[in-house]
DNA sequence: TACATCTATATGTAATTAACATATAGTATA
DNA sequence: TATACTATATGTTAATTACATATAGATGTA
């Protein structure tokens, strides 16, 4: 996300001490919107997940297909087989009435996460704006 | 964060179920943002985290220390310590240049999880405007 | 037919990050 | 003199992600 970033050159800091790309259990909430829309499977939902603008450039598979079977295995989706089509049997998800509970109550804590970001970023632009991103330490301290 | 929320109650979703309240690594730039402002100490930094409206009630003093701790260590913050005040001794941090320049890359950072969130946000509220957020499960599936 | 490639699902393990618990100690106040 | 508050710090466990690898059917192609 941030490698090759002009400020990341600027003050010479190194990929592994960047902030990280992570969107902390993102990958859940996305699948559960998707299969609102329709029933689907792992390896489709992977292809909709690299469509959806993420940080990082790959979802992993990993992490779908286990967060796939952790829905499952608590009764937000149900699963079946399907053979009748080309290539290898695919597990088929459909979400539950519960699993529909559960993406309205991610879209709550979405709702509150980015009106945490924004007020960080309100806050920075208002500190920031009219400099060249390159401040001096600010001098003395509270109280 | 979702404790007590109608929507979990409706759905029967215990707390452990629930989409956490963690912002991923989001006390480091806050603790960057507002060393930028003026220098201060870990007690006073956690009070202020503690106003930002945060998910969680409260920030983690562990978090905030050796947030500030690994800062340091990496340079991007310097501390010294204050045994003027009143009170235990305060070790005070102040942002390096580094420590700006960490700032500005996380603020890139903070601006694109942003807007993920934003699309998502955007994509549900198309989905469920208008119905009563209690969606029978879709049949049928994609291709 | 043999081989590579694509589709599809799945698990094992290491690394990262957060959460919870606890320790230490100086100062203020009741 | 106990109690609460201020202040910093570390140890350990739990949660979550990242990376590696396994399996196997179907399809294309040399």
């Amino acid at each position: 996300m941030f490698e090759g970033s002009q400020l990341a050159k600027k003050y010479k800091i190194k990929k592994c001490e960047c902030p990280s790309g992570k969107m902390t259990r993102f990958v859940e909430p996305c699948l559960l919107f998707f299969l609102s829309q329709q029933a689907s499977y792992g390896y489709e939902l992977m292809a909709k997940l690299d469509g959806f603008g993420f940080p990082k450039a790959k979802p992993d598979p990993a992490m779908v297909y286990r967060t796939l079977r952790y829905l499952e295995k608590e009764g937000f989706v149900v699963s079946r087989w399907d053979i009748k089509g080309g290539g290898p049997a695919k597990r088929i998800y459909e979400l539950t009435a519960r699993g529909f509970g559960l993406l309205h109550l991610w879209a709550e804590g979405i709702e509150t996460r980015k009106k945490v970001l924004e007020k960080f970023l309100v806050l920075y632009k208002q500190r920031f704006k009219g400099t060249k991103k390159r401040m001096k330490p600010a001098v003395g301290r509270s109280r």
